[in-house]
RNA sequence: GCCGGUGUGGCGGAAUUGGUAGACGCAGCGGAUUCAAAAUCCGCCGCUUAAUAGGCGUGUCGGUUCGAGUCCGACCACCGGCACCA
C-alpha cells in the first residue's frame, strides 16, 4: 500500500515538477527565472565517495527569506530561530597569496571572514579535505589522502561539526598574507567544509575559540592583534579573547576600534585588488537528494562522461518499480536494478529520490487543486492560498518552515502562485504526553502497559505511590511522562473517548488543558472533569429556562447582586474575546466561563429583573462556549429559545456601563508586604486613599516606631507605605 | 558545542505592561442528600503555625527596585532543532 503510492505519487510528482521547475521556463518570469535557475544539478568530484549531489540554490533566496519573516505572523521565537538558522553576516571576502608548488593548483585562495580587524593575526589558514589544495597536497602524502578520505566519512551536521575533536594536517604549502607577504601555513581541517563558504577559512587563533584549541594543538603560533578592555595585551596563553577591542601589532592599524579597523582594513584590500566587502549567509544549499527507495525520483539522467541532465517531457513520468527486493545489506534497492536505471543508450536514469521535505514544501498549494491531473498548481491554488493559520509541532520552526517558504517563492517565481508567503499565522502546537509504566523482562529490556490497563495507588494527598497490572495485579513501574507513542504504549485513542463522553468533552478538555503551544497532558480524569462540566452547563440554562421567561432588563432599578452579575458577565465575555481572538490561550477563556457559570449558580434571585440579568449571563455562556463545545451549545442556543442556529448567532458584545465599578477594594502593603485589603469608593481620591490606610490597625502595628518615607498610590491596586 | 524554549501546590495550569502568587480544573479530605451506591450540591485544600496574627514560599545563587514568578547577571535541570528521522 505504502510502496504503491510512493511509486504513483512520485512518479506525479516529479513528473509535474519536471514540467514547471524544471524543462520549461515560464513566460512571466522567464527573465528572473534564468538567473535563479533552481537546479543545480551538477556531478561532484566526490562523488566517487557516494555523495549524492543534486542542491537546490536556496541561498539565492536568503536576503528575501529573512526579510519576509517581518511580513508573517507567526511566534516570534520561530523567526528568530529561522533568522538565526539564515544567519546573515557582513564580513570581507579575500584572498591570500599562494606559494610556488601551491600556485601549481589555482592563483589564489579565497576565505571569508566577519572579523577583518583581526587579519594582522593570521598565523595559519585552514581548508576543508575537499578542498582543491588539499587533494593535491594528498597525491603525493598518502597519510594526508588518508586523512582527507576520512574527513570525507564525518558528518557535517552541526552538532557534529561543534562537538567532534578539532583536527587537521599540514598540507605542506603556504599561503602569503594579502597585506604584509608573511608565508603561513595551509592546513587541512575537519571543521572547515567544503559545502559552506569559500571551503577555506583563515585562522586568528589569539581571537577565536576554535583556531585557538586547533593552534594549540598543532604548536601553531598565537598572536594577539586586539587589546582587553584596559588597553592591555590580553592573556591568550589558556583561550582567546573573543570580544572586539582596539588593534594592537598591527602596524598602521594599531588604534583603531572595530568599525574603522574593519573599514580602513577592507578598503585597503579593496585597493589593492585582493578582496571585497561581502554580505555571506550561513544557510546551506538545500541537498535534496536521498539515497533511499522511498521518495520522489529525481527527473534527471547521467551521462557516460559525468554529465548530468534533466529528463525531457517525453521521457515522464517516471514511476519507482513495485517489484523491489530489500536485502540485508540495506540500502536503496532501484541501486541494483539495471531494468529501472540503465536507459539502454550509454545513459543511467538518476537512482537518488528527493528528500522527504521536497513533498512537504508544497503539499498545502497541492491540497488546493488535487483532482488536477494535468497540472502541478491550477488557478484554485491562488485562490486558497496563502494558509491563513497554519498548525504544526515547534520541531518543524527551521527545517520544514523554511523549505515550505523557500518553495513557495520559487513556485511563484515561476507563475504558479502569487503570494510571498505560505502560511500568514503560525501556530506551534504541543506534543500529546502520557504516563508510562513498564516492567523488566528476562531480556533486561522493557515491557511497555498502556496506562489503561494499569491501576495506580495514591497517598492521602493524591501522591503517586505505586502502580499494579489490572490483568495479574502484580506492581508494575511508574515511568515518566513522555510523548504518545507506540514504543512507550502510552496512547490514549481519542475515539474511545468520544464514543464514551461525546467530541465536545474531548475538546474541553484537550482546549481547558494547557494552552496549545504547550504539550497536553492527557489525564483521564481531566476528560471526565470536562464531562462534568458539561452536564453542569447543560443542567444551568434548563434550570434556567424551567425558572420562567424574563421580562426585558431595565438598568435602572438594578440591586448590588444583579448589578455584580452583570459586571461578571461583561468582563467575561472582555476576557473571553481577547483570549481567544488574541492570545490563542483557550484554556484561560474556558476557565473565565467557568467562573461565569458558578457565579451564577451561587445567584438564586428568581425576580423578573434577576431573571432578566440571569438569561443575559445563560446565553453568554452558551456563546462564549461555542467554539469549544458546538454540539451542546447548538442545542442549549435552542433550548433558550433562539430559532436561528447559534453558529450563526453573533459574538457577544461588551457593554462598558456594565463593567463599571462603584467601589474598589484596594491591597494595603507596608515595605512591600500585604497587611491590609480596603475598600473604597471608585472615585475615592489619593488622600482619602493615604488616611485610610494609614489608620488601618494592622497597618498601624507595622509602621509603629518607624518613620513613613514615602507612600506610593497605585490607582486600582495598591498601595505601599515605606517606612523604616 | 550552537540556536530556541521550559522550570510556580500532590497534578495540569493562572497571574496579559514590574503591583494581592496559586484563578480555573484534577486528585484528596470533610459534610449534605440516599436504605445503600452512583449522580449532584456545600465546605476545606502551598508549607509552617493554636491562630482570622505572623514566618517561609515561583529550579539555584546574586543584583536592580518602594515592590520581582515577571527585569538584569551567573549557573543547574529538562524539552525542541542542528541541514540524511519525517
Amino acid at each position: 500500500m505504502v510502496l504503491r503510492q510512493a511509486g504513483r505519487e512520485g512518479g506525479r510528482l516529479q513528473e509535474e515538477l519536471h514540467r514547471q521547475l524544471g524543462s520549461g521556463r515560464p513566460d512571466r518570469t522567464g527573465q528572473r527565472a534564468s538567473h535563479r535557475w533552481p537546479w543545480l544539478a551538477f556531478r561532484r568530484a566526490d562523488r566517487a565517495q557516494g555523495n549524492p549531489a543534486v542542491f537546490l540554490r536556496i541561498t539565492d533566496y536568503a536576503e528575501e527569506l529573512l526579510a519576509d519573516l517581518d511580513k508573517v505572523e507567526w511566534p516570534e521565537q520561530v523567526k528568530t530561530m529561522q533568522r538565526n538558522w539564515i544567519g546573515k553576516s557582513r564580513g570581507v571576502e579575500l584572498s591570500f597569496g599562494l606559494d610556488t608548488a601551491a600556485s601549481q593548483v589555482q592563483e589564489s585562495l579565497t576565505v571569508f571572514t566577519t572579523r577583518p580587524d583581526t587579519l594582522m593575526g593570521v598565523t595559519y589558514v585552514g581548508v576543508a579535505a575537499a578542498h582543491p589544495l588539499a587533494k593535491a597536497a594528498a597525491e603525493h602524502n598518502p597519510a594526508l589522502a588518508e586523512f582527507n578520505a576520512e574527513c570525507a566519512r564525518g558528518g557535517t551536521s552541526e552538532a557534529d561539526m561543534a562537538t567532534m575533536e578539532k583536527r587537521g594536517m599540514d598540507t605542506g604549502y603556504k599561503a602569503i598574507h594579502p597585506l604584509t607577504g608573511r608565508e603561513v601555513p595551509v592546513f587541512v581541517a575537519n571543521f572547515v567544509l567544503m559545502e559552506y563558504g569559500t571551503g577555506a577559512v583563515m585562522a586568528v587563533p589569539a581571537h577565536d575559540e576554535r583556531d585557538h584549541e586547533f593552534a594549540t594543538k598543532y604548536e601553531l603560533p598565537i598572536e594577539a592583534v586586539i587589546a582587553d578592555a584596559e588597553g592591555n595585551t590580553p592573556d591568550i596563553s589558556e583561550a582567546a579573547f573573543t570580544e572586539r577591542g582596539v588593534l594592537i601589532n598591527s602596524g598602521e592599524f594599531n588604534g583603531l576600534d572595530f568599525e574603522s579597523a574593519f573599514d580602513a582594513i577592507a578598503n585597503r584590500l579593496v585597493e589593492q585588488n585582493r578582496g571585497e566587502i561581502k554580505t555571506n549567509f550561513r544557510l546551506r544549499d538545500w541537498g535534496v537528494s536521498r539515497q533511499r527507495y522511498w521518495g520522489a525520483p529525481i527527473p534527471v539522467k547521467n551521462g557516460p562522461n559525468g554529465e548530468s541532465i534533466p529528463l525531457t517531457d517525453a521521457e515522464l513520468p517516471v514511476a519507482l518499480p513495485l517489484d523491489v527486493e530489500f536485502d540485508a545489506s540495506g540500502g536503496s534497492p532501484i541501486k541494483k536494478m539495471p531494468s529501472f536505471s540503465d536507459l539502454g543508450d550509454g545513459w543511467q536514469r538518476e537512482t537518488d529520490t528527493f528528500d522527504t521535505f521536497m513533498e512537504s514544501s508544497w503539499y498545502y498549494a497541492r491540497f488546493c487543486c488535487a483532482d488536477n491531473h494535468d497540472a502541478m498548481l491550477d488557478e484554485r491554488a491562488n485562490y486558497w492560498l496563502p494558509v491563513d493559520y497554519y498548525i504544526g509541532g515547534i520541531e518543524h520552526a527551521i527545517l520544514h518552515l523554511l523549505y515550505a517558504r523557500f518553495f513557495h517563492k520559487l513556485m511563484r517565481d515561476f507563475g504558479l502562485v502569487e503570494s510571498n508567503e505560505p502560511f500568514k499565522q503560525l501556530l506551534t502546537q504541543g506534543m500529546v504526553i502520557a504516563d508510562t509504566f513498564y516492567r523488566i523482562n528476562e531480556k533486561g529490556g522493557r515491557d511497555w502497559f498502556n496506562p489503561l490497563d494499569v491501576e495506580v495507588k495514591t497517598d492521602d494527598k493524591g501522591r503517586a505511590l505505586s502502580a499494579t497490572l489490572l490483568s495479574d495485579g502484580l506492581p508494575v513501574v511508574i515511568g515518566g511522562t513522555e510523548k504518545m507513542s507506540k514504543s512507550k504504549n502510552n496512547g490514549v485513542d481519542p475515539q474511545s473517548m468520544i464514543d464514551r463522553f461525546g467530541a465536545d468533552t474531548v475538546r474541553l478538555f484537550m482546549m481547558f488543558a494547557a494552552p496549545p503551544e504547550q504539550s497536553l497532558e492527557w489525564s483521564d480524569s481531566g476528560v471526565e472533569g470536562a464531562h462534568r462540566f458539561v452536564k453542569r452547563v447543560w443542567r444551568l440554562v434548563h434550570e434556567h429556562v424551567a425558572a420562567g421567561t424574563p421580562v426585558a432588563l431595565d438598568m435602572t432599578t438594578l440591586n448590588d447582586d444583579q448589578k455584580a452579575l452583570r459586571r461578571k458577565t461583561h468582563e467575561t465575555i472582555a476576557k473571553c474575546s481577547d483570549d481567544i481572538g488574541r492570545r490563542t490561550t483557550f484554556n484561560t477563556a474556558i476557565a473565565a466561563v467557568m467562573e461565569l457559570v458558578n457565579a451564577i449558580s451561587r445567584f438564586e434571585d428568581t425576580s423578573p429583573q434577576g431573571l432578566a440579568v440571569a438569561r443575559e449571563a445563560v446565553e453568554a455562556c452558551v456563546l462564549l462556549l461555542s467554539p469549544i463545545i458546538p454540539h451542546a451549545t447548538h442545542t442549549l442556543w435552542a433550548t433558550l429559545g433562539h430559532a436561528e442556529a447559534v453558529i450563526d448567532a453573533p459574538w457577544p458584545a461588551t457593554d462598558a456601563d456594565a463593567m463599571k465599578k462603584d467601589s474598589i477594594e484596594l491591597v494595603v502593603q507596608v515595605n512591600g508586604k500585604l497587611r491590609a485589603r480596603l475598600s473604597f469608593p471608585a472615585d475615592a481620591d489619593r488622600d482619602t486613599i493615604e488616611a485610610a490606610a494609614l489608620a488601618d490597625a494592622n497597618v498601624v502595628k507595622f509602621v509603629d516606631g518607624k518613620t513613613v518615607r514615602k507612600v506610593i498610590v497605585v490607582p486600582g491596586k495598591l498601595v505601599n507605605i515605606v517606612a523604616n
